[in-house]
DNA sequence: TTGTTTGTTGAACGATCATACAACAATGGG
DNA sequence: CCCATTGTTGTATGATCGTTCAACAAACAA
Protein backbone atom coordinates (compact mmCIF):
# COMPACT_ATOMS: atom_id res chain seq x y z
CA UNK A 1 0.00 0.00 0.00
CA UNK A 2 2.97 2.13 0.56
CA UNK A 3 4.43 4.36 -2.11
CA UNK A 4 6.35 3.11 -5.39
CA UNK A 5 9.21 4.00 -6.99
CA UNK A 6 6.54 4.04 -10.03
CA UNK A 7 4.90 6.96 -11.31
CA UNK A 8 1.77 5.41 -10.58
CA UNK A 9 1.95 7.17 -7.38
CA UNK A 10 -0.30 9.40 -5.11
CA UNK A 11 -3.03 9.06 -7.36
CA UNK A 12 -5.50 6.80 -5.03
CA UNK A 13 -8.93 8.41 -5.36
CA UNK A 14 -8.32 11.97 -3.92
CA UNK A 15 -5.09 12.96 -2.26
CA UNK A 16 -7.12 15.31 0.33
CA UNK A 17 -9.22 12.67 1.70
CA UNK A 18 -6.04 10.68 1.85
CA UNK A 19 -4.02 12.67 3.79
CA UNK A 20 -5.49 12.40 7.15
CA UNK A 21 -5.89 8.28 6.71
CA UNK A 22 -2.54 6.82 7.49
CA UNK A 23 -1.62 4.13 5.63
CA UNK A 24 -0.18 1.91 7.75
CA UNK A 25 -0.06 1.83 11.33
CA UNK A 26 3.48 1.60 13.12
CA UNK A 27 3.80 -1.07 16.16
CA UNK A 28 6.99 -1.03 18.89
CA UNK A 29 9.55 -4.21 17.67
CA UNK A 30 8.25 -6.30 20.47
CA UNK A 31 4.61 -6.04 19.50
CA UNK A 32 4.78 -6.14 15.64
CA UNK A 33 7.42 -9.64 16.88
CA UNK A 34 4.34 -10.47 18.86
CA UNK A 35 2.47 -10.58 15.88
CA UNK A 36 4.37 -12.39 13.40
CA UNK A 37 5.03 -15.36 15.77
CA UNK A 38 0.58 -15.59 16.67
CA UNK A 39 0.38 -15.57 12.93
CA UNK A 40 3.27 -18.07 12.57
CA UNK A 41 1.66 -20.28 15.23
CA UNK A 42 -1.73 -19.89 13.18
CA UNK A 43 -0.46 -20.80 9.68
CA UNK A 44 1.79 -23.86 11.52
CA UNK A 45 -1.62 -25.32 12.84
CA UNK A 46 -3.20 -24.93 9.54
CA UNK A 47 -0.72 -26.39 7.24
CA UNK A 48 2.26 -27.48 9.22
CA UNK A 49 5.37 -26.80 7.96
CA UNK A 50 4.52 -26.58 4.67
CA UNK A 51 1.83 -23.97 5.00
CA UNK A 52 4.77 -21.51 6.98
CA UNK A 53 5.25 -19.61 4.29
CA UNK A 54 6.46 -15.35 4.38
CA UNK A 55 3.37 -15.01 2.11
CA UNK A 56 1.00 -16.44 4.58
CA UNK A 57 2.50 -15.42 7.66
CA UNK A 58 2.22 -11.98 6.35
CA UNK A 59 -0.73 -12.15 5.30
CA UNK A 60 -2.21 -13.23 8.61
CA UNK A 61 -0.59 -10.99 10.22
CA UNK A 62 -1.32 -7.94 8.22
CA UNK A 63 1.82 -7.56 7.73
CA UNK A 64 3.92 -6.53 4.39
CA UNK A 65 6.80 -9.51 3.20
CA UNK A 66 9.69 -7.40 4.55
CA UNK A 67 8.69 -7.37 7.81
CA UNK A 68 10.21 -11.09 8.82
CA UNK A 69 13.32 -10.51 7.95
CA UNK A 70 13.49 -7.36 9.72
CA UNK A 71 12.56 -8.30 12.90
CA UNK A 72 13.91 -12.36 13.09
CA UNK A 73 16.27 -11.70 10.32
CA UNK A 74 15.36 -14.90 8.26
CA UNK A 75 12.03 -17.25 8.82
CA UNK A 76 13.91 -19.78 10.53
CA UNK A 77 14.62 -16.60 13.33
CA UNK A 78 10.68 -16.00 12.96
CA UNK A 79 10.37 -19.97 13.23
CA UNK A 80 12.66 -20.60 16.64
CA UNK A 81 10.63 -17.91 18.10
CA UNK A 82 6.88 -19.52 17.42
CA UNK A 83 8.64 -22.84 19.16
CA UNK A 84 9.58 -20.87 22.11
CA UNK A 85 6.34 -19.55 22.33
CA UNK A 86 4.75 -22.98 22.43
CA UNK A 87 6.53 -23.95 24.64
CA UNK A 88 6.14 -21.30 27.35
CA UNK A 89 2.07 -21.45 28.18
CA UNK A 90 2.69 -25.37 28.94
CA UNK A 91 6.07 -24.46 30.81
CA UNK A 92 3.35 -21.79 33.05
CA UNK A 93 1.12 -23.88 33.50
CA UNK A 94 3.26 -26.41 35.05
CA UNK A 95 5.53 -24.88 36.76
CA UNK A 96 3.55 -21.50 37.79
CA UNK A 97 5.92 -20.13 39.71
CA UNK A 98 9.64 -21.31 41.56
CA UNK A 99 9.26 -23.36 44.40
CA UNK A 100 5.38 -23.74 44.92
CA UNK A 101 4.28 -27.12 42.80
CA UNK A 102 0.95 -28.04 42.23
CA UNK A 103 0.24 -31.64 42.91
CA UNK A 104 0.65 -34.25 40.52
CA UNK A 105 -3.64 -34.69 40.29
CA UNK A 106 -3.57 -30.98 39.35
CA UNK A 107 -1.09 -30.98 36.75
CA UNK A 108 -2.41 -33.92 35.71
CA UNK A 109 -5.80 -32.33 34.38
CA UNK A 110 -3.47 -29.14 33.07
CA UNK A 111 -1.74 -31.24 30.75
CA UNK A 112 -4.47 -32.70 29.45
CA UNK A 113 -7.09 -29.99 29.91
CA UNK A 114 -8.98 -28.74 26.91
CA UNK A 115 -6.85 -25.40 26.32
CA UNK A 116 -3.94 -28.20 25.58
CA UNK A 117 -5.52 -30.98 24.26
CA UNK A 118 -6.91 -30.22 21.24
CA UNK A 119 -6.06 -31.27 17.45
CA UNK A 120 -5.37 -27.90 16.72
CA UNK A 121 -2.17 -27.30 19.42
CA UNK A 122 -1.19 -30.78 18.32
CA UNK A 123 -0.92 -30.24 14.82
CA UNK A 124 1.28 -27.00 15.91
CA UNK A 125 3.97 -29.44 17.36
CA UNK A 126 3.53 -32.26 14.87
CA UNK A 127 5.04 -29.44 12.86
CA UNK A 128 7.54 -27.95 15.04
CA UNK A 129 8.29 -31.47 15.78
CA UNK A 130 9.30 -32.37 12.37
CA UNK A 131 11.17 -29.43 12.33
CA UNK A 132 13.28 -30.20 15.19
CA UNK A 133 14.52 -33.35 14.48
CA UNK A 134 16.46 -31.62 11.92
CA UNK A 135 17.36 -28.34 13.71
CA UNK A 136 20.07 -28.44 16.30
CA UNK A 137 19.65 -25.04 17.60
CA UNK A 138 15.65 -26.16 17.99
CA UNK A 139 16.79 -29.23 19.42
CA UNK A 140 19.18 -28.05 22.20
CA UNK A 141 16.30 -25.70 22.80
CA UNK A 142 13.95 -28.44 22.89
CA UNK A 143 15.87 -30.78 25.34
CA UNK A 144 15.97 -27.32 27.58
CA UNK A 145 12.32 -26.95 27.95
CA UNK A 146 11.66 -30.75 28.01
CA UNK A 147 14.25 -30.62 31.03
CA UNK A 148 12.54 -28.83 32.82
CA UNK A 149 8.93 -29.97 32.15
CA UNK A 150 9.97 -33.33 33.18
CA UNK A 151 11.19 -32.04 36.60
CA UNK A 152 8.65 -30.67 37.48
CA UNK A 153 6.07 -33.68 36.99
CA UNK A 154 9.09 -35.49 38.77
CA UNK A 155 8.59 -33.60 41.73
CA UNK A 156 5.09 -33.66 41.85
CA UNK A 157 5.47 -37.64 41.89
CA UNK A 158 8.18 -37.86 44.71
CA UNK A 159 6.02 -35.28 46.70
CA UNK A 160 2.87 -37.94 46.27
CA UNK A 161 5.12 -41.44 46.62
CA UNK A 162 8.40 -40.96 47.50
CA UNK A 163 8.86 -44.52 46.75
CA UNK A 164 8.14 -44.22 43.03
CA UNK A 165 10.29 -44.30 40.24
CA UNK A 166 9.65 -40.47 39.97
CA UNK A 167 12.27 -39.43 37.08
CA UNK A 168 11.15 -42.51 34.63
CA UNK A 169 7.52 -41.99 35.58
CA UNK A 170 7.61 -38.50 34.58
CA UNK A 171 9.31 -39.75 31.18
CA UNK A 172 6.70 -42.41 30.61
CA UNK A 173 3.77 -39.49 31.44
CA UNK A 174 5.37 -37.25 29.49
CA UNK A 175 5.35 -40.03 25.97
CA UNK A 176 1.86 -41.21 27.33
CA UNK A 177 0.46 -37.73 27.03
CA UNK A 178 2.58 -37.28 23.90
CA UNK A 179 0.80 -40.26 22.15
CA UNK A 180 -2.66 -39.35 23.39
CA UNK A 181 -2.41 -36.11 21.95
CA UNK A 182 -1.18 -37.74 18.54
CA UNK A 183 -4.40 -39.74 18.61
CA UNK A 184 -6.82 -36.88 19.46
CA UNK A 185 -5.49 -35.56 15.89
CA UNK A 186 -6.13 -38.74 14.00
CA UNK A 187 -9.83 -39.56 15.79
CA UNK A 188 -10.90 -36.18 18.16
CA UNK A 189 -14.11 -37.65 18.16
CA UNK A 190 -12.50 -40.97 20.07
CA UNK A 191 -10.23 -39.10 22.20
CA UNK A 192 -11.30 -36.05 23.76
CA UNK A 193 -9.15 -35.05 27.06
CA UNK A 194 -11.37 -36.07 29.45
CA UNK A 195 -10.54 -39.29 27.91
CA UNK A 196 -6.80 -39.20 28.01
CA UNK A 197 -6.93 -38.10 31.08
CA UNK A 198 -8.79 -41.01 32.49
CA UNK A 199 -6.49 -43.39 30.39
CA UNK A 200 -3.78 -41.92 31.95
CA UNK A 201 -4.93 -42.07 35.78
CA UNK A 202 -5.67 -45.88 35.05
CA UNK A 203 -2.18 -46.66 34.45
CA UNK A 204 -0.76 -43.96 36.96
CA UNK A 205 -2.81 -45.77 40.08
CA UNK A 206 -1.78 -49.37 39.97
CA UNK A 207 1.53 -47.82 40.53
CA UNK A 208 1.51 -44.49 42.81
CA UNK A 209 -2.05 -45.41 44.41
CA UNK A 210 -5.49 -43.28 43.73
CA UNK A 211 -5.50 -39.82 42.28
CA UNK A 212 -7.36 -37.35 44.30
CA UNK A 213 -9.46 -36.10 41.30
CA UNK A 214 -9.04 -38.80 38.79
CA UNK A 215 -12.10 -39.13 37.64
CA UNK A 216 -13.79 -36.30 37.05
CA UNK A 217 -14.75 -33.03 38.76
CA UNK A 218 -12.40 -30.67 40.25
CA UNK A 219 -11.22 -30.01 36.49
CA UNK A 220 -8.49 -27.09 37.18
CA UNK A 221 -7.92 -25.89 34.07
CA UNK A 222 -10.43 -27.66 31.39
CA UNK B 1 21.19 -38.69 -20.79
CA UNK B 2 18.07 -39.76 -22.95
CA UNK B 3 18.11 -37.63 -26.82
CA UNK B 4 16.66 -34.30 -27.03
CA UNK B 5 15.58 -32.18 -29.50
CA UNK B 6 18.41 -29.89 -30.36
CA UNK B 7 20.93 -30.43 -32.54
CA UNK B 8 23.27 -31.55 -29.84
CA UNK B 9 22.02 -34.96 -29.93
CA UNK B 10 24.18 -38.26 -30.85
CA UNK B 11 27.75 -36.28 -30.29
CA UNK B 12 28.37 -38.69 -27.09
CA UNK B 13 32.43 -39.52 -27.15
CA UNK B 14 31.77 -42.08 -29.64
CA UNK B 15 28.73 -43.65 -31.44
CA UNK B 16 30.64 -46.89 -31.85
CA UNK B 17 31.33 -47.14 -27.88
CA UNK B 18 27.66 -45.63 -26.93
CA UNK B 19 25.72 -48.06 -28.53
CA UNK B 20 26.14 -51.55 -26.56
CA UNK B 21 25.55 -49.59 -23.60
CA UNK B 22 21.77 -48.86 -22.59
CA UNK B 23 21.43 -45.74 -21.49
CA UNK B 24 18.56 -46.29 -18.88
CA UNK B 25 17.45 -49.38 -17.70
CA UNK B 26 13.73 -50.46 -18.44
CA UNK B 27 12.13 -51.89 -14.81
CA UNK B 28 8.20 -53.26 -14.95
CA UNK B 29 6.07 -50.94 -13.27
CA UNK B 30 5.67 -52.21 -9.92
CA UNK B 31 9.64 -52.26 -9.85
CA UNK B 32 10.08 -49.11 -10.20
CA UNK B 33 7.20 -47.94 -8.67
CA UNK B 34 8.49 -49.66 -5.59
CA UNK B 35 12.24 -47.74 -6.14
CA UNK B 36 10.42 -44.61 -6.11
CA UNK B 37 8.34 -45.51 -2.76
CA UNK B 38 11.76 -46.55 -1.43
CA UNK B 39 13.31 -43.37 -2.41
CA UNK B 40 10.53 -41.19 -1.31
CA UNK B 41 10.45 -42.72 2.25
CA UNK B 42 14.61 -42.05 2.55
CA UNK B 43 14.12 -38.57 1.33
CA UNK B 44 11.36 -38.06 4.18
CA UNK B 45 13.38 -39.59 6.73
CA UNK B 46 15.98 -37.55 5.90
CA UNK B 47 14.62 -34.11 5.41
CA UNK B 48 10.84 -34.42 6.32
CA UNK B 49 8.24 -33.21 3.90
CA UNK B 50 10.17 -30.11 2.96
CA UNK B 51 12.41 -32.75 1.52
CA UNK B 52 10.07 -34.54 -0.25
CA UNK B 53 10.73 -32.96 -3.47
CA UNK B 54 10.75 -34.47 -7.22
CA UNK B 55 13.77 -33.91 -7.46
CA UNK B 56 15.19 -34.99 -4.62
CA UNK B 57 13.56 -38.54 -5.13
CA UNK B 58 14.43 -38.83 -8.58
CA UNK B 59 18.18 -38.20 -7.83
CA UNK B 60 17.88 -40.69 -4.85
CA UNK B 61 16.30 -43.51 -6.97
CA UNK B 62 18.42 -42.89 -10.20
CA UNK B 63 15.03 -41.89 -11.99
CA UNK B 64 14.00 -38.85 -13.68
CA UNK B 65 11.82 -36.20 -13.40
CA UNK B 66 8.62 -37.68 -15.54
CA UNK B 67 8.75 -41.16 -13.77
CA UNK B 68 7.03 -40.09 -10.29
CA UNK B 69 3.78 -38.42 -12.71
CA UNK B 70 4.27 -41.39 -14.51
CA UNK B 71 3.28 -44.11 -12.00
CA UNK B 72 1.32 -42.15 -9.52
CA UNK B 73 0.13 -39.26 -11.49
CA UNK B 74 1.28 -36.50 -9.23
CA UNK B 75 3.38 -36.53 -6.07
CA UNK B 76 0.56 -36.65 -3.51
CA UNK B 77 -0.02 -39.99 -5.14
CA UNK B 78 3.37 -41.10 -4.22
CA UNK B 79 3.39 -39.74 -0.88
CA UNK B 80 -0.01 -41.84 -0.33
CA UNK B 81 2.14 -44.91 -1.28
CA UNK B 82 4.98 -44.42 0.92
CA UNK B 83 2.72 -43.95 3.82
CA UNK B 84 1.12 -47.44 3.03
CA UNK B 85 4.44 -48.60 2.71
CA UNK B 86 5.60 -47.56 6.18
CA UNK B 87 2.57 -48.83 7.72
CA UNK B 88 3.09 -52.21 6.31
CA UNK B 89 6.22 -53.94 7.78
CA UNK B 90 5.03 -52.06 11.52
CA UNK B 91 1.75 -54.64 10.54
CA UNK B 92 3.10 -57.53 9.43
CA UNK B 93 5.26 -57.49 12.77
CA UNK B 94 2.25 -57.83 15.22
CA UNK B 95 0.16 -59.42 13.24
CA UNK B 96 1.80 -61.89 10.90
CA UNK B 97 -0.76 -64.28 9.78
CA UNK B 98 -4.47 -64.48 10.30
CA UNK B 99 -5.67 -66.33 13.50
CA UNK B 100 -1.86 -67.15 14.38
CA UNK B 101 -1.25 -64.19 17.14
CA UNK B 102 1.86 -63.72 19.03
CA UNK B 103 2.07 -63.46 22.95
CA UNK B 104 2.06 -59.79 24.27
CA UNK B 105 5.48 -59.98 26.02
CA UNK B 106 6.59 -60.87 22.03
CA UNK B 107 4.41 -57.77 20.39
CA UNK B 108 6.46 -55.48 22.77
CA UNK B 109 9.93 -57.11 21.82
CA UNK B 110 8.63 -56.47 18.43
CA UNK B 111 7.16 -53.00 18.70
CA UNK B 112 10.18 -51.68 20.50
CA UNK B 113 12.59 -53.71 18.29
CA UNK B 114 16.08 -51.63 17.01
CA UNK B 115 14.62 -52.35 13.60
CA UNK B 116 11.29 -50.20 14.38
CA UNK B 117 12.62 -48.33 17.13
CA UNK B 118 15.30 -45.50 15.89
CA UNK B 119 15.59 -41.66 14.92
CA UNK B 120 15.13 -42.61 11.45
CA UNK B 121 11.95 -44.33 11.22
CA UNK B 122 10.79 -41.42 13.62
CA UNK B 123 11.30 -38.74 11.81
CA UNK B 124 9.62 -40.50 8.57
CA UNK B 125 6.76 -40.88 10.93
CA UNK B 126 6.86 -37.46 11.89
CA UNK B 127 6.81 -36.20 8.30
CA UNK B 128 4.22 -38.29 7.73
CA UNK B 129 1.81 -37.60 10.68
CA UNK B 130 2.25 -33.99 9.83
CA UNK B 131 0.51 -34.63 6.01
CA UNK B 132 -2.21 -36.95 7.50
CA UNK B 133 -3.17 -34.21 10.11
CA UNK B 134 -4.58 -32.34 7.19
CA UNK B 135 -5.71 -34.67 3.96
CA UNK B 136 -8.50 -36.50 4.14
CA UNK B 137 -8.04 -39.40 2.32
CA UNK B 138 -4.62 -40.56 4.18
CA UNK B 139 -6.58 -39.64 7.46
CA UNK B 140 -8.91 -42.51 6.61
CA UNK B 141 -6.12 -44.57 5.78
CA UNK B 142 -4.35 -44.07 9.06
CA UNK B 143 -7.40 -44.83 10.91
CA UNK B 144 -7.92 -48.00 8.99
CA UNK B 145 -4.60 -49.44 9.24
CA UNK B 146 -4.45 -48.02 12.93
CA UNK B 147 -7.80 -49.69 14.24
CA UNK B 148 -6.33 -53.18 12.80
CA UNK B 149 -3.17 -52.35 14.85
CA UNK B 150 -4.66 -52.00 17.92
CA UNK B 151 -7.55 -54.80 18.01
CA UNK B 152 -3.98 -57.25 17.68
CA UNK B 153 -2.76 -55.84 20.40
CA UNK B 154 -6.09 -55.97 22.29
CA UNK B 155 -6.36 -59.78 21.55
CA UNK B 156 -2.83 -59.92 22.74
CA UNK B 157 -4.01 -58.40 26.11
CA UNK B 158 -6.75 -60.26 26.35
CA UNK B 159 -5.23 -63.73 25.94
CA UNK B 160 -3.32 -62.82 28.68
CA UNK B 161 -5.25 -61.44 31.53
CA UNK B 162 -8.58 -61.89 30.93
CA UNK B 163 -9.61 -59.27 33.35
CA UNK B 164 -7.89 -56.57 32.06
CA UNK B 165 -9.79 -53.72 29.66
CA UNK B 166 -8.20 -54.81 26.59
CA UNK B 167 -8.94 -52.01 24.14
CA UNK B 168 -8.47 -49.61 26.85
CA UNK B 169 -4.68 -50.49 27.40
CA UNK B 170 -3.96 -51.27 23.54
CA UNK B 171 -4.67 -47.70 23.25
CA UNK B 172 -2.47 -46.43 25.62
CA UNK B 173 0.17 -48.51 25.11
CA UNK B 174 0.32 -47.38 21.38
CA UNK B 175 -0.05 -44.14 22.93
CA UNK B 176 3.35 -45.00 25.20
CA UNK B 177 4.99 -46.01 22.26
CA UNK B 178 4.58 -43.28 19.88
CA UNK B 179 5.83 -40.61 22.69
CA UNK B 180 8.86 -42.41 23.75
CA UNK B 181 9.35 -42.90 19.91
CA UNK B 182 9.52 -39.16 19.85
CA UNK B 183 12.18 -38.75 23.02
CA UNK B 184 14.00 -41.28 20.95
CA UNK B 185 14.33 -38.46 18.51
CA UNK B 186 15.18 -36.06 20.68
CA UNK B 187 17.42 -37.57 22.87
CA UNK B 188 18.42 -40.73 21.01
CA UNK B 189 21.04 -42.29 23.76
CA UNK B 190 18.79 -41.14 26.72
CA UNK B 191 15.99 -43.34 24.82
CA UNK B 192 17.52 -46.52 23.39
CA UNK B 193 14.79 -49.37 22.24
CA UNK B 194 15.67 -51.30 25.49
CA UNK B 195 14.49 -48.57 28.14
CA UNK B 196 11.09 -47.58 26.45
CA UNK B 197 10.74 -51.13 26.27
CA UNK B 198 11.38 -51.27 30.03
CA UNK B 199 9.68 -48.42 30.88
CA UNK B 200 6.43 -49.84 28.89
CA UNK B 201 6.74 -52.73 30.78
CA UNK B 202 7.24 -50.77 34.33
CA UNK B 203 3.59 -49.26 33.46
CA UNK B 204 1.81 -52.32 32.29
CA UNK B 205 3.34 -55.37 34.57
CA UNK B 206 1.16 -53.51 38.26
CA UNK B 207 -1.91 -53.91 36.03
CA UNK B 208 -1.42 -57.22 34.03
CA UNK B 209 1.10 -59.32 36.25
CA UNK B 210 4.75 -59.72 35.45
CA UNK B 211 5.47 -59.65 31.29
CA UNK B 212 7.88 -63.16 30.49
CA UNK B 213 10.34 -61.13 28.63
CA UNK B 214 10.30 -58.10 30.87
CA UNK B 215 13.59 -56.85 31.57
CA UNK B 216 15.82 -58.06 29.16
CA UNK B 217 17.13 -61.14 26.74
CA UNK B 218 15.24 -63.21 24.55
CA UNK B 219 14.11 -60.20 22.53
CA UNK B 220 12.43 -61.64 19.06
CA UNK B 221 13.56 -58.93 16.55
CA UNK B 222 16.03 -56.61 18.11
C1' DT C 1 5.81 23.69 11.38
C1' DT C 2 10.33 21.29 10.39
C1' DG C 3 13.70 17.67 10.79
C1' DT C 4 15.22 13.15 12.40
C1' DT C 5 14.52 8.55 13.50
C1' DT C 6 13.07 4.22 12.28
C1' DG C 7 9.34 0.96 11.47
C1' DT C 8 7.15 -0.28 7.08
C1' DT C 9 6.22 -1.21 2.31
C1' DG C 10 6.12 -3.88 -2.02
C1' DA C 11 8.43 -4.55 -6.34
C1' DA C 12 12.35 -7.04 -8.08
C1' DC C 13 15.29 -10.92 -8.02
C1' DG C 14 17.12 -15.61 -8.52
C1' DA C 15 16.23 -20.10 -6.87
C1' DT C 16 13.33 -23.87 -6.65
C1' DC C 17 9.02 -26.03 -6.97
C1' DA C 18 5.47 -29.61 -9.49
C1' DT C 19 3.81 -30.70 -13.76
C1' DA C 20 3.18 -31.44 -18.90
C1' DC C 21 4.71 -33.27 -22.91
C1' DA C 22 6.97 -34.69 -27.22
C1' DA C 23 10.90 -37.16 -28.44
C1' DC C 24 13.53 -41.17 -27.39
C1' DA C 25 14.93 -46.03 -26.70
C1' DA C 26 14.78 -50.61 -24.24
C1' DT C 27 12.40 -54.71 -24.67
C1' DG C 28 10.17 -58.56 -26.62
C1' DG C 29 7.27 -60.66 -30.24
C1' DG C 30 7.21 -61.45 -34.95
C1' DC D 1 16.25 -58.85 -38.71
C1' DC D 2 12.34 -55.40 -38.15
C1' DC D 3 8.45 -53.48 -35.80
C1' DA D 4 5.16 -52.23 -32.15
C1' DT D 5 4.77 -51.42 -27.39
C1' DT D 6 5.58 -48.70 -23.62
C1' DG D 7 8.68 -47.36 -19.94
C1' DT D 8 11.87 -43.41 -19.78
C1' DT D 9 13.96 -38.99 -20.47
C1' DG D 10 14.72 -34.06 -19.72
C1' DT D 11 13.49 -29.63 -21.34
C1' DA D 12 10.00 -26.16 -21.00
C1' DT D 13 6.66 -23.76 -18.32
C1' DG D 14 4.26 -21.14 -14.92
C1' DA D 15 3.74 -20.79 -10.09
C1' DT D 16 5.65 -19.91 -5.73
C1' DC D 17 9.34 -19.71 -2.67
C1' DG D 18 12.69 -16.54 0.63
C1' DT D 19 15.33 -12.56 0.49
C1' DT D 20 16.86 -7.94 -0.63
C1' DC D 21 16.57 -3.05 -0.77
C1' DA D 22 15.55 1.74 -1.95
C1' DA D 23 11.77 4.56 -1.21
C1' DC D 24 8.25 5.86 1.89
C1' DA D 25 5.78 7.61 5.97
C1' DA D 26 4.42 7.41 10.95
C1' DA D 27 5.87 9.00 15.26
C1' DC D 28 8.20 12.17 17.94
C1' DA D 29 11.32 15.97 19.43
C1' DA D 30 12.24 20.58 18.89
Amino acid sequence: MAGSSTAANGAKASPAIMSDTPRYRRYRPEERAAMLVEAGLAVLAEGGIAGFTVDNICKKSGASRGLIAHHFGAKEGLLAACYAAAYAPLLADLAPEEGMLPDLATLLDRLFSAEHFRPETLRLWLALWGEVAGNPALQAEHRRLYTAFRASLARAIAALAPQAKAETLAVSIIALADGLWLELCIAPDLMPAARARALCADLLEPVLGPLPSGTAEKAVAG
